[in-house]
Order: structure tokens, then sequence, then C-alpha cells
DNA sequence: GTTCCTGCAAAAGATTTGCAGTGAC
DNA sequence: GTCACTGCAAATCTTTTGCAGGAAC
């Protein structure tokens, strides 16, 4: 992974945002942001809650739920359904950093992927739609290499 | 995958694969296939069953989801996911019908919608993912009309 | 001291399941 | 008659909310 160039990292400019829209410092607050900003992908609000256990400090699924809500708000978090039941939620970046989803179906592993062609086709297609576009979520379902084998 | 006449509406290919995967003919069953043959988007089951409840007979809520999920797993319907809480079901068709969605975060209203660059972007990129690609979903947020003024 | 942050427990909402009666073949 | 289909009620699971104590400022 190379990414630098941006000044702030993600983190830095959650806490930012965060602090600018009123909110105190809260321990448990700063233990998801922390944790979203290490993930490169999307996690569901039990894999935060267990993750977070285990390295960090425990916080409550409400709070969690609570942050990701609020940071969601504030856009600095998306929504990303993959079919599984269970939302997942992860950290909304920078342009060059945008990517979809790839999901096994049967052992529901989620990668991330990225893709000019896909993205250039979106951006034409949103101006002919009756539809002022915000956001676009693209998801691939299939068979991973392990499962497909 | 098939090279015969498909004259044969969603409907009828509906009733012949259900036939052929031994099952009986239930009225309810029934129902919701006739339901879904004549609507061109996506349901949510609540819809499916007041729908019905109004038109046709009444299906319980229990039923329209195990309909739906014996119809998935024919691959004669297939969910469609808008960030609403609640699932949305529509048939499967032929390659000519395939479509995605737009969605209004405002008001929650769903529209297809087909882009034919944007298949072409998808079946390329399929080939050089590390994922059987089986199926893809899109979908568009937004503003409708109605909404954005 | 006031306002926000959290955890806990309860609630709400969508979807699934157990069971018993009904219907199709 | 047998096995599938259905409705009802209860259960499950994810996500939200009410409330009370604790923390940030």
């Amino acid at each position: 992974m190379s990414s630098h160039a941006v000044s702030d990292s993600w983190g830095e400019r959650a806490e930012a945002t965060l602090a600018a829209a009123g909110h105190k410092r809260g321990g448990a607050r700063r233990a998801v942001v922390e944790l979203l900003d290490g993930q490169e992908c999307a996690l569901t609000a039990v894999e935060i809650e267990e993750a977070l256990r285990g390295e960090r400090r425990r916080v409550s699924r409400a709070s969690v739920y609570r942050i990701l809500e609020e940071l969601e708000r504030l856009r600095l978090v998306q929504r990303v359904e993959t079919g599984q039941a269970m939302v997942r939620y992860e950290r909304v970046c920078g342009h060059e950093e945008h990517h979809h989803h790839l999901v096994c179906d049967s052992c529901g592993l989620v990668m991330p992927f990225s893709d000019r062609a896909l993205e250039q086709a979106i951006d034409k297609l949103s101006e002919r739609v009756p539809l002022q576009v915000s956001e676009h979520e693209i998801v691939l379902h299939g068979s991973c290499s392990d499962c497909a084998a």
C-alpha cells in the first residue's frame, strides 16, 4: 500500500470533523475511529465490536451503532450492502482510494477492487439519469478462489 | 444459457422450473409468481404481501418469505439491496431486460435503469478479478426529480 | 455545572422457524 | 395416503432507543 500525498490521514480528518461538529472526545468513539482508520475494507458492527474488545477497549454494541451513525451523517463513513444480513461500514476516502466490493457468496469473504473504466461509465451515466446522483455502490457476487476450487 | 425460443414469459418459466424441482402448485406461491410476473421492478416482502391482500388473495408474511427464498434458490428471483432496511426482490429476466437501480434517499423511490457501457465495463472487469463472478448489483443513490427540486 | 458520551436493558423491525392443519397428486 | 404448502405464533437476529451514571470541557 503506498499512500501519502494526502497530508491528513482519514483519522485526523475524522477527529477534526467531529470536533468541528461540536463533539467531545469520548474513548469509545476514538477507539472506533482508530480501528476504522487502519482498515482498508468494510466491517460490520459486530466485527468492530469484537475487534475492539480484543485489541483496544470494550465498546458496547449500542455505542458502535451510534458512533457509526454519526460518522455516516458526517460523511466520514459509508455503508456497504453486501447482501449478508448485516450492513458493513468503511471510511470514506479521497477519490484515489474509491473502491467497490467483491463478495464470495460461499464463505462471505469481502474484497475491495477498483476500476477506472467502470467509474467513467458511472460518471457518464449519472448525467443522463432522472436522479441527482450523489453516490453509487457496486457489488460483484461470485465464488472466491478458495471456494471455486 | 438457453437457445430455445424464449416465447415463454417469466411466469411460465417460473412455473415450469418449480414443477421440475418437484413442487406442487400452491395457491400462495402462484399468487406471488403472478404478481412478480407483472412487476418490472423490485418489491419488498411487505409490499408483496400488501399487494396480494388487495388484488388477489391473502398470503401470510411467512409464506411470502418462504416463497421468495425458494424462487431465489432456483434463480428465478434476485435480491436487490437498496439500503432501505428491507430487502427487495424482483424476477430474473433475460439479458435484454437486465437492469440496475436508482434510489432516492429522500423519499425511497426506486427506479430501474440500464446502460450498455456499464455492462461492458463490468464484463471486462469480471475477467480480471479474483472472483468467479456470477452476478453484479449496481445502485445509484441520490435525489429524484421531486426531492431535488 | 452543563452538555455530551456510554453502557445496559428493553424495544423495534425484518426475517426465519416450529408446528399443526389443509391441499395437491 | 403421502408429501408438499400454508398460516399462525413464537423465535431469532440486527439495529435502535430510553435511561441513568460518568466524562469532557
